[in-house]
DNA sequence: TATTGTTATACTCTATAACTATA
DNA sequence: TATAGTTATAGAGTATAACAATA
């Protein structure tokens, strides 16, 4: 046995762990997104489309989320005009889904709005790791990446 | 008009917007505490409790979800003994939430789960970033505290 | 047969409105 | 009257299982 005494409230040597923090900033972001009347989960399906249009399977892979919860998602997306299916020629099982300017314009609003709350919070860090806070977020997206392509071919 | 040009797939230059990393991360925060059978919201009941109890009230406020929200939430720690709930004699409208031995264990297994998967990611870093990628995140807890604290007050 | 996507169904999180109990 | 919490109800995101269409 190594836990060396239980009920503490929190390892105060440190300021918290990891997983948490992103708990609670994914909870802001939440809120923030209301503001573009998106959900989280729309809010990842517009961003990553801006990078490119992909078949459903594909995004339900990259996304870490079942078919059948992409067609639901994608659906409230397509009725807003977010999002557009535009069936392939090629192989007619495929649908690829492509991010129309609407839903473009929609993705900016709320990377803007996000962007703002996020601001507003790292206003409460010392001035000199205010723009470090936020930079070392920003990093993230290439482990995420890399991450995620690690996962999407070992499935 | 400051637009540039619509139609950019990502600006290049920077690595990406913290709101859609931190979109991204939650996701696979969400599903390790699927190991621990935790959803987020309910982890961050309990982070929340293992802080110290706190009146249904004070919990909605502090997580920022409504009142009806903050009872289904707790039903479902309740039902799996997590958390407890312990009316109060001096107001018996007021119900105090605590964290149960067994809820502590449970958040426990899943920082463990949820740092695991951190440090799988991160693992994808350079590696002298690494570490300062994850204590960057860490750092966030306390302007988080400081953000909540001022809604909470202005609330 | 295997693959792509959808439908059917169920469970959780969320909110607003209305209600109960207590102050 | 005002406050704390719950019940009623509804909508979104999620999953698994079963299905349709296509390859």
């Amino acid at each position: 046995m190594t836990k060396p005494r239980r009920r503490e409230p929190v390892p105060k040597e440190s300021p918290g762990l990891p997983g948490r923090a992103v708990a609670r900033l994914a909870k802001r972001v939440e809120l923030a997104l209301g503001f573009a009347e998106l959900s989280l989960p729309q809010y990842r399906v517009l961003a990553l489309l801006a990078e490119g249009s992909a078949a459903s399977s594909a995004l339900a892979s990259r996304l870490a989320v079942s078919p059948p919860s992409i067609t639901a998602l994608v659906d409230g997306l397509v009725a807003r005009q977010l999002v557009e299916r535009r069936p392939d020629p090629s192989d007619r099982r495929r649908i690829a889904l492509v991010l129309t300017d609407k839903g473009r314009r929609v993705l900016t609003d709320a990377d803007a709005a996000v962007g703002e709350r996020l601001d507003d919070i790292a206003g409460y860090f010392p001035p000199d790791e205010r723009m470090r806070a936020l930079d070392g977020l920003r990093l993230w997206h290439q482990a995420l990446d890399a991450y995620r392509d690690a996962r999407v071919r070992g499935a």
